[in-house]
RNA sequence: CGGGGCGUAGCGCAGUUUGGUAGCGCGCACGGUUCGGGACCGUGAGGUCGAAGGUUCAAAUCCUUUCGCCCCGACCA
């Protein structure tokens, strides 16, 4: 492509409110450009990777034996009617009537409908099993789209669903994708790691997710540094505590003291100062609501110094998700402010006991002199111990964090972020079953398919490859996904020059090279400047000085240094590091 | 859903407090000088100031309503 001629406008200036690297560099590089709150224009720089990210996923379904399939985007609502998606998605399905006032929506993701299609064309278990795939816009009104491409409300998504006779054939298929998962994000040049994951309300019996690094990652991850355990922090199990912690508060007894304007824990760890009390001598007390019609208040209790786990905590309370309670609903149940609430309670001022229930994580148990609130505005307990001033429900609550032992080996667990690339679900009956999807065994019995499915975010991922490839300077696209693999620079307003680059643009186009020609009558500056901010991995750069010695530049996008290579060898050099760094070269086709 | 911020030229922004001729930078067009890391000089085109209503002799500016966008939070009780 000759840049006089291609679609790719790049700009000085972004929004101050684009923050992310991704989404300052897609939009300065002229990859995207936005249409709406998480709605975008995907230009073809973009598209260009984009297919090639989406080509890599497609070979790997492929031939992991999947089929590729196209489902309609726009969807009758009797679908989510019949497994109750339609009332329990909420404000996230993007809802639309026909002519005929019928109700229909985009699609967010399509269990539903390839159940369905599968119901009705699949009714013997000779035909098992079966891989469907479609790499396909999405729908989902999020409640914040995020940075770029990160969390839109439109994205490109390849979702596969999987259909066998048993749950043994379900984890055999859910093995294949797992297997195929790891090559695609081998393959795309992304540092990942596979976590165990919270399957969520589904219910599934099994579900990772595959997690891109990045410091900019919405997720948390834990990570074991010697086993290869790791996981997200919302589906990782803390350990029990194997000692009490050394314990250097100055309290030995139960007191009450005033501390006037100690909302915040930092304002009463401030406020102890000098008594010995740091965050892991304090109890969080968070009230939560369980459960959806008339909640059920619940005082979550973790050392000040951690985290709730609410996943666990709704798990450990048998409900499908909690919320933290309003400031009312808390209020009323408790007579004291937030900020001062705590798992004592006075016998005098509650004959009854605790007014809700506590549900500790068995951390908190090993404190003996712990600072809490005493459900009293404007007052702390100090030198509060597990047992003697108060007793909960014991169960595994708090987040997992750095330095928590691992729970497979036992050694040093680190946390990172990570952006959820992949997620695959061992989906069992949930949908067949509610939505009457059975075939045929060889006993004639009619029994329910036996359902997985997979997901990656192709958008995201092409965000996420950015935050995890890029410099001061711009992107630095892998090669298996830059949307040119190359660009030639001449240098200069020399009619030589010109002609020997156009050379050059020939002969890496007659090999198959996918090459950008940077033809504009623009300064060296200009062209290296966008050269690099777009990312192309490989430059050959030729100028006047050059041309007289018969060589051109080699130079890397991630090198400081290039090369001199005499013009005749250029194309076998440039083919040379396109096919070692994984690109793959097309048979040439005809081109603006 | 809570908090904060922002809608002014294609893009990035100032101007709004204190009402009085709509500005700057980039980009774009033309001319010239430059030419190995987003050059410089000159000339020029380009705006119903998000929308609606109101106050006023006069509104980008004040009032009301509304639409849109962004950031943070939605665990620090």
């Amino acid at each position: 492509m000759r840049f006089t001629q291609a679609f790719i406008p790049t700009v000085k200036e972004v929004p101050k409110d684009a923050v992310d690297a991704s989404h300052v560099l897609l939009l300065r590089a002229g990859y995207i450009r936005m249409v709406g709150s998480g709605i975008y224009e995907l230009l073809p720089l973009a598209r260009r990777a984009l297919h090639k990210i989406s080509a890599i996923i497609r070979e790997a379904m492929d031939e992991a034996g999947a089929q590729e399939v196209l489902m309609p985007a726009i969807l009758p609502a009797s679908y989510f009617q019949e497994t109750g998606r339609w009332d329990v998605y909420g404000p996230v399905l993007l809802r639309l009537k026909d002519r005929k006032g019928g109700d229909y929506h985009l699609g967010p993701t399509h269990e539903e409908i390839i159940t369905d299609l599968v119901r009705r064309e699949v009714k013997s278990y000779r035909q098992l099993p079966l891989n469907l795939y479609q790499v396909q816009m999405k729908y989902r009104d999020e409640p914040r789209p995020r940075a770029g491409l990160m969390r839109c409300r439109e994205f490109l998504m390849k979702d596969a669903y999987s259909f066998d006779a048993d749950e043994e054939g379900a984890l055999r298929s859910y093995g294949v994708m797992r297997e195929a998962y790891h090559r695609i994000f081998r393959r795309l040049g992304l540092d990942y790691r596979i976590v165990e994951a919270d399957s969520g309300a589904i219910g599934g019996s099994q579900s990772a997710e595959f997690q891109i690094l990045a410091q900019s990652g919405e997720d948390r991850i834990v990570v074991c540094g010697n086993c290869n355990y790791a996981a997200n922090v919302e589906a990782a199990e803390a350990q029990a505590p194997a000692e009490a912690a050394p314990d250097a508060s100055a309290f030995t007894e139960r007191e009450l003291v005033e501390t006037p304007g100690t909302k915040t824990m930092d304002a009463v760890v401030a406020f102890f100062e000098g008594r010995g009390v740091t965050h892991a001598d304090t109890i969080k007390a968070l009230v939560y609501a369980a459960g959806d019609e008339t909640p059920e208040l619940v005082m979550a209790l973790v050392r000040g110094d951690r985290e709730v786990n609410e996943i666990a905590l709704a798990r450990h309370l048998g409900v499908d998700e909690v919320r933290l309670a309003t400031d009312e609903e808390a209020g009323k149940a408790l007579r004291a402010k937030v900020g001062y609430l705590g798992p004592v309670f006075d016998a005098e001022k509650y004959p009854e006991g605790a007014p809700l229930r506590l549900v500790a994580d068995p951390e908190v148990a090993t404190l003996a002199s712990a600072v809490c609130g005493a459900n009293q505005t404007g007052h702390h307990y100090a030198g509060v111990a597990y047992g003697r001033d108060f007793e909960a429900e014991l169960a595994p609550i708090r987040e997992v964090g750095d330095g928590d032992p691992c729970p497979v080996c036992g050694s040093v667990l680190a946390t990172y972020r990570g952006i959820e690339g992949g997620h695959i679900f061992v989906l069992g009956t949930h949908y067949s079953g509610k939505m009457n999807a059975t075939f045929l065994d060889a006993e004639g019995q009619a029994k329910p398919l036996v359902m997985g499915c997979y997901g990656i975010g192709v958008t995201r991922l092409l965000a996420a490859a950015i935050e995890q490839h890029h410099d001061d300077d711009g992107i630095a696209w892998p090669m298996p996904i830059a949307p040119y693999q190359a660009i030639v620079l001449p240098l200069g307003k020399d009619e030589a020059v010109a002609e020997a680059a156009a050379g050059i643009y020939a002969a890496l186009r007659e090999r198959g090279v996918e090459v950008l020609l940077d033809d504009r009558a623009e300064r060296p500056g200009v062209k290296f400047k966008v050269a690099d901010l777009i990312g192309i991995p490989l430059r050959v750069a030729i100028g006047g000085r050059g041309l007289k010695e018969g060589v051109a530049e080699l130079k890397g996008r991630t090198e400081d240094a290039s090369e001199n290579i005499p013009l005749d060898q250029l194309a076998d050099a440039v083919v040379a590091r396109i096919e070692a760094e994984g690109g793959l070269l097309r048979p040439r086709r005809a081109e603006g």
